[in-house]
RNA sequence: GGGCGCAUAGCUCAGCUGGUUAGAGCACCUGCCUUACAAGCAGGCGGUCAGGGGUUCGAGUCCCUUUGCGCCCA
């Protein structure tokens, strides 16, 4: 009939201490989490875990939104999934570059040959010493390997059912691979392409910016006002933040309508001091309202002064170098020796320093008026650089993306509404990025960690770069190094001589690696059978700022190598933010560390904190609900303690429930299975732990109390088999509604009585309770009675152990009745002598005479 | 300047496609050793759902608007 007793095992004491570190091991020796290759792509759920960066440290927005994933993550694992849920580290980039340089007190010299005996200084010096390119990327994987260990620590402590078989990282051999075929690709498909342009410049790290990694910041700004000298001596008055650019100067511009200066469109001026002839021109983008109305172009001062030389096909006069410094040179389009003189006295100088020095000149030579005025301008910067980025003009490598293709880029907006987005008001943030775009994504970084651009160039005679005479490596040669390797036909010897060969200098944008975390993770082109089974993955988890960067890119690439997305939903986490509402960051001083919070709260404690905040809704960092989830689980421990200590087993039979009260606790659960399981599917496992949880704490106040005395068999052994086993049922499913969240506790109580894990235990359905439900609405009219005698109890100030004489249940008809279906029940757990029900108005009343004293 | 989101009890938040007296937890107050749990249990206090206007028989929910906060982009 029923499973018996005697194999349940369940301890004296429990207690919530120490189980992380006791199933985290047990999973591991039993490969709970290990991906199963043999299933097809139907019965695989695939998901892209966003690689944190090894060289940062975890705080808690990542225990936050890696909980999120995990939680999913086992939800369709116990749906009969097999789930393919990989880690990540994220170590290619300048976050290492910088940990490296800082930690061992070295920088990278790609001039110097590599030496392989070499061991950086025990402590780093004063001066950082000089190190060939392949023996820095070295002491970066040395590095990144200890980073690697204390994320994993706290991953598995935290309970993340990762298959720690298949980690990735960003760098390694397979990420080179990958990211190099990928290209080579791209680039065989024109898709990529290199391109002499205007380029942000970061002249402190000297490496061109993305757009996607620019943000603009406020600074204060002087605007002078200097005189260009018309043909007939009179002067047109132009305001700039940026004189020192002056050389630079290409042409003024003013607003087609402007009836100020339309007499002057068509003719020219001369530039003061420098004494250059440049037209005066027209175009839409000059504000009339801003300054005089009139301004000047250079070569390139800021984004509009490149879309002026672009679109008035304007000559371009740089004096800006890579090193942020004005050019020894003396230009050959300034022809006077007074403008020579002018430029030889800021030749060499920063940006800074020669604005001062040119402000000086000016201002002496007359070619000013009035007193500069101070303005708030919006400046650009790298989004980890601390100057403002300078536009130069060089050789860089793109990949199309839309940006300068309306065709592509409608195809890749389409992408973004094919995605499943939850919460699905994200998806604007993706569209109107790409929308947004005006040009092609700029993938090459003069930097030295990271992925090499894979190419090499043929020298002409004179040994100089022929750029179109592009020495391609074939797919199998990759990973290759160019500036180690040498290309086909050719040998080390004729590297950098003339007819000779030299190699890509730069590494790829670390995004054009990670947009293919999927092929990483999924050893595209590399174990075609296993791609087969994931490809395209089902979920992409990650945070809301880098939908126009990793996201993008990732749908980018998807959709340029195989025309599909790259996944089937995205699912956006939101912040963490402090109790001011302020999100949390290192600076401020508000973070906490994540190791800290889980020794203080568990595991199951922090995960249920997490696990509260909805899909991309910012949560509040509240240690309260974390209180709150360690007591759901020491409460789960107990009540289930209790429960199987009745003896309580599965019954074998639906059949043997009986009791009215045991089927309609059972109908309820069916209604809360029903609505855990729709909120699961939407991702919104918020909303599925809620009603469990809201459904166990009224089994526990309710359920139980009302059951307790017949299931001691107090009215027979039919009526307590009836009770114990829908106990069990309940039991049994409430258990599994709760693993998703709370892995280590359900586990451990899933131990006392079942075989197997829990989290490969089948996700509760209808169908398991059928045959052993009833009227649901019974739940509630008996949980009210009960509550009025409690009340009645408690405003006496008696123990709710007080005897009543008599208590008179007062309802409408159809309450009374199933009120009356519990009878014997409530009057037991509200040790009621005389329970009288009376058919009478709405709502339910309980009048209670309570026994005296004994 | 454009876009997105948020505003509900002292705090943290639920309230799906508009439907009877607006919910939970925490905190607070009053009690209760009750044989699973005092890390517990019972009961209670507490809200003009940011302000204004509109649609509707009916609005926390839909529309407009104002204010405040946050984020993304220019």
């Amino acid at each position: 009939m029923s499973t018996p007793a005697h194999d349940t095992r369940v301890p004296e004491k429990p207690t919530v201490d120490g189980l992380e570190e006791r199933w985290a091991q047990v999973w591991e020796s039993q490969g709970t989490y290990r991906f199963d290759r043999s299933k097809s792509r139907e019965q695989v759920y695939s998901i892209d875990t966003p690689p944190p960066t090894v060289s940062g440290s975890l705080h808690v927005g990542h225990v936050f939104s890696y909980t999120h994933t995990d939680c999913i993550a086992r939800y369709q694992r116990m749906r009969g999934l097999e789930v393919f849920y990989p880690m990540g580290w994220d170590d290619n980039g300048l976050p290492t570059e910088r940990r490296v340089q800082n930690y061992f007190g070295v920088r990278c010299d790609p001039s110097l040959p590599y030496d392989p005996s070499y061991e950086p200084p025990a402590s780093p010096g004063k001066e950082q010493v000089p190190i060939s390119r392949r023996n820095f990327v070295e002491l970066c994987e040395r590095l990144t390997v200890e980073d690697e260990k204390v994320f994993e620590e706290l991953w598995r402590r935290l309970g993340l059912s990762v298959d720690w078989g298949r980690t990735y990282q960003t760098i390694d051999d397979v990420a080179q691979r990958a990211s190099q075929r990928a290209f080579l690709r791209n680039l065989a498909r024109g898709e990529a392409y290199q391109a002499e342009a205007p380029t942000l410049w970061d002249v402190t790290f000297r490496t061109a910016v993305a757009q996607a990694e620019l943000e603009d910041r406020e600074r204060d700004g002087k605007y002078y006002r200097l005189g260009f000298v018309r043909p007939d001596g009179e002067r047109v008055w132009i305001e700039t933040t940026r004189p020192e650019l002056l050389s630079a100067c290409v042409a003024l511009v003013a607003h087609p309508d402007d009836e100020r200066y339309q007499p002057l469109f068509g003719s020219t001026v001369t530039t003061p001091l420098f004494g250059v002839e440049v037209p005066v021109v027209a175009h839409h983008l000059a504000d009339p309202e801003k300054g005089s109305g009139i301004a000047m172009i250079c070569t390139f001062g800021d984004t509009t002064d490149v879309t002026w030389w672009r679109e008035l096909q304007l000559p371009t006069r740089p004096v800006i170098g890579w090193d942020g410094r004005i050019l020894r040179d003396t230009p050959e389009w300034i022809p006077t020796e007074a403008g020579r003189a002018a430029y030889e006295a800021i030749a060499g100088l920063t940006a800074f320093s020669a604005k001062e020095k040119m402000v000086e000149l000016l201002t002496e030579a007359g070619c000013t008026e009035g007193e500069p005025r101070a303005t708030v301008q919006q400046v650009k910067f790298y989004e980890k650089g601390d100057k403002p980025l300078e536009i130069v003009t060089t050789r860089q490598w793109y990949i199309r993306n839309g940006g300068r293709d309306t065709g592509l880029r409608d195809e890749l907006v389409a992408r973004g509404a094919e995605l499943a987005w939850h919460p699905p008001f994200m998806q604007a943030r993706y569209t109107s990025w790409v929308e947004g775009l005006n040009g092609d994504w700029l993938i090459s970084r003069q930097r030295f960690f990271g992925v090499p651009v894979p190419v090499w160039y043929r020298l002409d005679d004179e040994g100089l770069p022929l750029y179109d005479e592009l020495l391609i490596p074939s797919e199998d040669q990759l990973p290759i190094d160019p500036s180690s390797d040498a290309p086909a036909g050719y040998d080390e010897s004729q590297r950098g001589v003339p007819g000779g060969f030299m190699g890509d200098p730069d590494i790829m944008d670390t995004w054009a690696t990670s947009s293919l975390t999927p092929q990483i993770a999924g050893r595209w082109a590399a174990d075609d059978d296993l791609w087969s089974r994931l490809y395209p993955f089902d979920l992409r988890p990650q945070a809301h700022e880098i939908i126009r960067t990793w996201l993008f890119s990732s749908v980018v690439r998807a959709h340029l190598e195989d025309g599909v997305l790259p996944w089937k939903h995205a699912a956006i986490s939101g912040w963490i933010l402090d109790p001011d509402r302020k999100k949390m960051s290192k600076s401020k001083g508000n973070v906490v560390t994540p190791m800290g919070l889980l020794d203080e709260h568990g595991a199951d404690g922090v995960r249920y904190w997490a696990a509260s905040g909805r899909p991309g809704t910012d949560t509040a960092f509240d240690v309260g609900q974390m209180k709150v989830g360690r007591r759901l689980a020491i409460k789960i421990l107990n009540a289930s303690k209790f429960v199987l200590g009745l003896g309580a087993a599965l019954p074998a039979d639906p059949s043997v429930i009986t009791d009215p009260l045991d089927r309609a606790m059972l109908a309820a659960l069916d209604g809360v299975v029903r609505e855990a399981t729709a909120a699961f599917d939407d991702y919104n496992y918020a909303r599925a732990l809620e009603v469990a949880e809201q459904f166990f704490w009224s089994f526990c106040d309710d359920h139980v109390e009302l059951v307790k005395d017949r299931a001691y068999g107090g009215r027979g052994e039919d009526a307590a088999l009836s009770a114990k086993s829908a106990l069990a049922l309940a039991l049994s499913v409430q258990l599994r509604l709760f693993a998703p969240v709370l892995p280590f506790v359900t586990e451990e109580v899933w131990s006392w009585w079942q075989e197997g894990s829990v989290h490969r235990a089948a996700w509760p359905s209808s169908d398991e309770l059928a045959g052993a439900t009833g009227d649901a609405a019974v739940v509630a009219d008996v949980a009210a009675a009960l509550s009025g005698v409690r009340k009645a109890k408690s405003e006496a100030k008696a123990s709710m152990r007080a005897d009543v004489e008599r208590a008179t249940v007062t309802a409408p008809a159809e309450q009374i009745a199933r009120v009356r279906e519990a009878a014997g029940d409530l009057a037991a757990a509200g040790r009621v002598a005389d329970l009288v029900l009376v058919e009478g108005p709405a709502p339910l009343a309980v009048d209670v005479v309570l026994a005296p004293p004994a």
